[in-house]
RNA sequence: GCCGACGUAGCUCAACGGCAGAGCACCUGUUUUGUAAACAGGCGGUUACCGGUUCAAAUCCGGUCGUCGGCUCCA
């Protein structure tokens, strides 16, 4: 536990970000551009395509996209041509004319285009408007801005097919992307970071270092980790489980199997039954694969006699899980069907809750220090009443459930984004959503109350009174699930792990097969303290053992040559800062086990210049 | 699951109805190498799988499997 990083690394953690509001947000002048970029869009389709149909077209994040039905699929071949027609549109410079409208006006205006009808249906008690340019005219609350010329550069990205409202009941419709920017300079910056992110995607980087496969054998979804991808997984699984152990939590096993009956008492099978593999039938009962592990931890709670004293009684778990997901969710290592999770479930009384709430909090915060995720956020995501049969419960224990966690944010000073609708069916959750060194969000760690499960499977301890009580259950993940967070910490490093996490951490490179057998004993030494050491003992030129070695992204090179066997040091080159210099065998181990134990985020060797 | 695109050697890609190719990797030699790619030779594919059209299919058509981009940031 002396290894331990000091909780002080964590001030530097803890949310700083001011966003509480969910008030409706005014549309940024980009965004206005955007969406008359969507405009544009449409009306060069409509060029090309006059019978199309056309559904929305708003700004998003990064751009913009249109919704079309269209009499035939469209190819990426089609962009350049819609892309030229908008360019023709921008150069014209018309501009936006922006008319209020009578309901009826709008369906006689839009009487060919079924979707616009059922806009107009649903908007009708509000103030009807549409913009024109050009001869496009189009159903739209606006803003735009003043006319066509105003659109800074644009790119057609992408098309892919979209259900019209997002619904799968609803027709698909074709999609275009695109993306539009004040200047050229941004949109070239743009485009350069999309091709950066492509450089870092986990799936490319995982093969390249050697981490995971798939296979069509095993089966779509299921990850297969290779030894270095598993010394990775087994660093960040010990991390966690050293760290959770610090904070007072206990570790169990409940396999992978459970009987059907337990998921029917939980009240998941309803719920859950869609992304569950199918039944199992065994001799003495039907099985199901977990895809969670609530209920087998609240069973091994009942299985104990538990007093008051007992509590809080802190499960935790590397269980791996598995779901059914639908094939065209399944996404690298970001979405799995065998997913492994560091689940806990921590059963306290009411008053706990808040102090509880806050170990977790502050564990959560050291996790994400020593990760490198200092820009993250909570998302409070609350039930909607409006879909209230989602749920369990009634709506008392949900507004009380809301209300303690509300509280124990606001008590540690957490701000946070309420969002309706995005609750677990047993209770509300406190998400924390973390950026990347590319800005991406993920959600990662989570915090949930559940009165429901514990309820319906009957947990409880014996109170001061000596009465039976019902614990409440606090389910909790700070990574959330491994192979997510693995894709993360790929992508957020790009593959150029910190030297405790590196799969290799030290690369042996003899200049001349000379040199080999004293490589070979320095390995060895480094092996047996625990540092991850490979010897490269080919008989090839040194320059190319660096550049293999460099394009494996391990920290630090070790070169030995005559110099280094007679002095018995080593010439380091570190990935990211060159050759330092030689150091003393001794001197470079006691360093760089410093750096692994205190999981340092960056080089700690002393910089060549002070050598 | 749905829409679209794509599956050619371990990897990256070419050939787009007429003999399946290159670079890297791998193997074998030669070279014994000082901070991001030595040189030469060799091995390697039933073009994802199954079926169809054709004198002829990697190429065209159908199916299966897989991968990729998406599937409300609401007019």
């Amino acid at each position: 536990m002396e290894s331990r990083p000091s909780i002080e690394r964590t001030s530097r953690a803890m949310v700083e970000v001011d966003n509480t509001d969910i008030v409706e947000k005014q549309m940024s002048p980009l965004e206005r551009m955007r969406h008359s970029a969507a405009h544009v869009m449409a009306e060069a389709v409509l060029e090309e395509f006059p019978d199309a149909k056309l559904g929305i077209g708003p700004p998003i994040e990064s751009g913009f996209y249109y919704d079309f039905e269209l009499p035939r699929p469209l190819t990426p071949e089609d962009l350049p041509e819609i892309e030229e027609r908008m360019r023709r549109s921008i150069e014209q410079d018309k501009p936006f004319e922006k008319r209020p409208v009578t309901k009826a006006e709008a369906l006689e205006l839009f009487k060919g285009q079924p979707y616009k009808l059922e806009l107009i249906e649903q908007f009708a008690n509000g103030d009807l408007s549409v913009f024109q340019h050009g001869d496009f005219i189009d159903l739209c609350r606006g803003p735009h801005v003043s006319s066509t010329g105003d659109i800074g550069p644009i790119k057609l990205l992408s098309n892919a097919g979209a259900y019209w409202r997002g619904s799968e009941k609803n027709p698909m419709l074709q999609r275009i992307y695109g993306t539009a920017w004040d200047t050229r300079e941004e949109l070239e910056e743009y485009l350069h970071n999309l091709e950066l992110a492509r450089e870092r995607d986990h799936r490319k980087l995982g093969r390249e270092l050697e981490l995971f496969v798939f296979s069509p054998d095993v089966g779509s979804g299921i990850p297969l980790f290779l030894p270095k991808g598993e010394a990775l997984r087994y660093q960040m699984e010990s991390y966690v489980r050293e760290t959770q152990t610090y904070y007072g939590y206990r570790h169990v096993w409940t396999g992978h199997l459970v009987k059907e009956e337990l998921f029917r008492k939980s009240g998941h099978l309803p719920l859950y039954e869609e992304v569950q593999f199918p039944p199992l039938i065994g001799e003495d009962a039907t099985y199901r694969l977990k895809p969670m592990n609530c209920p087998s931890h609240m069973t091994l709670f009942n299985t104990q006699y538990h007093s008051y004293r007992d509590l809080p009684v802190r499960y935790a778990e590397f269980a791996t899980l598995y779901r059914n997901e639908k094939s065209g969710e399944l996404h690298g290592l970001s979405r799995v069907r065998a997913v492994t999770q560091d689940d806990c479930h921590i059963f306290c009384t009411e008053d706990q809750i808040q102090s509880e709430f806050s170990r977790a909090i502050e564990l959560i915060s050291e996790v994400m220090a020593t990760y490198g995720f200092t820009e993250y956020y909570v998302q409070l995501s609350l039930h909607d009443p409006e879909t209230a049969e989602k749920y369990g419960g009634d709506e008392g224990v949900w507004s009380r459930a809301e209300q303690m966690l509300r509280d124990a944010l606001d008590a540690l000073g957490v701000t946070y984004v309420p969002v309706l609708g995005e609750a677990a069916f047993y209770g509300p959750k406190a998400d924390f959503m973390a950026k990347d060194a590319l800005g991406r969000e993920w959600q990662l760690s989570t915090i949930q109350i559940d009165f429901i499960q514990p309820a319906r499977l009957g947990c409880e301890y014996i109170g001061e009174d000596g009465a039976p009580h019902m614990p409440v259950v606090i389910h909790r993940a700070v990574t959330g699930a491994t192979e997510r967070f693995m894709a993360m910490l790929i992508e957020h490093f790009g593959g150029a792990f910190p030297t405790w996490l590196a799969p290799t951490q030290v690369a042996l490179l003899p200049i001349a097969e000379r040199h080999v057998p004293y490589a070979e004993t320095v390995r060895e030494r480094f092996t047996r303290s625990g540092i991850r050491a490979e010897l490269d003992d080919r008989s090839e030129r040194l320059n190319l053992k660096i550049r293999e070695a460099q394009l494996q992204k391990v920290p630090y090179m070790l070169i030995t040559g005559d110099k280094e066997v007679e002095a018995d040091t080593v010439s380091v080159r570190s990935r990211s800062g060159g050759d330092i210099g030689s150091l003393p065998v001794s001197e470079f181990e006691s360093l760089i086990l410093k750096e692994i134990r205190t999981r340092a985020l960056t080089s700690t060797l002393p910089d060549p210049e002070t050598l």
